[in-house]
DNA sequence: CTTGAATGTTCTCCATTTGTTCTCTATGCT
DNA sequence: AGCATAGAGAACAAATGGAGAACATTCAAG
């Protein structure tokens, strides 16, 4: 499956990760193979990325990680907590063109403290763009803002996602997303705020 | 995942923090690294927070604090990649009283193989569910199956986010998910298919 | 409260490192 | 010969990171 040259260049990116904590540039596996060429060593990675053993994170330099092997378990797991983003999907220019590429940190936008993720059941907020199956992700909490999608306790019986605000009167508005259901109106001491919506995941 | 200086950078940190107790200022953190320059190192310690691995009380005088886990392991990538899966909202039941709780594993369903993220701009993936300012997250690769949700170049210039679908005389259908806009059909060697979508999600 | 030094932030300019893409060449194999 | 593999090296583009200026903010001393 590898060739030779690709073997060697897979077994020094290896050894050097495990002893620098930091992935080697083309000149250094050039060197560490006993060559000078990046060009040569560009095309070894190139293939080994090609054979799924490790990956290349675009754009950057120095940019390796080893794919994982389940069989050593996470001997080399880096805990790769963001992705990179390549930038806008639009009705513009290729993808590959964008320039200004970011990290998107996962950890930032759906981990955090009180957070709890509640699968979608039914089409009731579906003009949010919330569809059945989907994950939401809540902040625990009492409280909500005005506009808030929020998950609401009725009469602590009834949970449901509904938009959150406020009438006048003590009275509380939860309003579904989705022309066919209508907004309802409780007294304030029958709604209990279970928690905020603050992000939202499918996985197709 | 860190790049040269931003590990050096790191490293400075954790030894003044160990040794001094408080964290550096960015002067100390260049004159550590052997140059002169703040505005540097700010650059290198606003890159270390983004990757998660410091934190930056706002406003402060040396604000830096380390995330690390307490717990022995993976000295400074902290792994918090799964979130508790409480139950299903729906019109029924108080989710406290959902006794099956699974956990969500974050790790698994965005990151992987091969995956980068978009941002997506404009509505025309709207009855699909994605709405503009969504991140939509990608796994790269050159073939789609029929249905499928892609993101394709044509002719090299133009990429776009569409449903995937293959027509008899090797014609391919790109199609939007908006009432409002027109299916296109190419022929297929006009069409490119930069990778699939794979999940989607939405920060409130 | 006022003041000034320390510190953080943002910016432009620039050099070095690194990745990418070429062409040309050499070697071994069928 | 024809093909696959791979090294050399040049030319270019992009990422990285240092220098330093200008400004804003924090914080402690008076």
């Amino acid at each position: 499956m590898l060739t030779p040259g690709q073997r060697k260049a897979l077994d020094f990116i290896k050894d050097y990760l495990a002893s620098e904590g930091i992935a080697p540039s083309l000149a250094e596996i050039a060197e560490g193979l006993g060559t000078t060429s990046r060009g040569s060593m560009h095309k070894q990675v190139q293939a080994l990325a090609a054979a799924g053993v490790i990956r290349i994170r675009p754009g950057r330099q120095r940019g390796i990680e080893l794919v994982d092997d389940e069989d050593t378990g996470m001997e080399n797991a880096l805990c790769p907590d963001s992705l990179p983003l390549l930038g806008r999907i639009a009705a513009g220019q290729p993808i590959v063109a964008i320039p200004d590429e970011e990290t998107l940190n996962l950890t930032e936008f759906l981990l955090g403290p009180n957070r709890f993720a509640l699968r979608v059941q039914g089409d009731s907020m579906i003009e949010a763009g919330i569809l059945d199956g989907d994950t939401v992700i809540i902040r625990r909490g009492e409280t909500a803002e005005d506009g808030d999608i929020v998950v609401a306790l009725i009469d602590d019986d009834e949970a449901t996602l509904k938009r959150f605000h406020r009438r006048v009167g003590g009275k509380i508005e939860l309003a579904p997303e989705n022309r066919s259901l209508r907004p309802m109106i409780f007294e304030d001491h029958r709604v209990r705020i279970q928690g905020v919506l603050v992000s939202q995941l499918r996985v197709y």
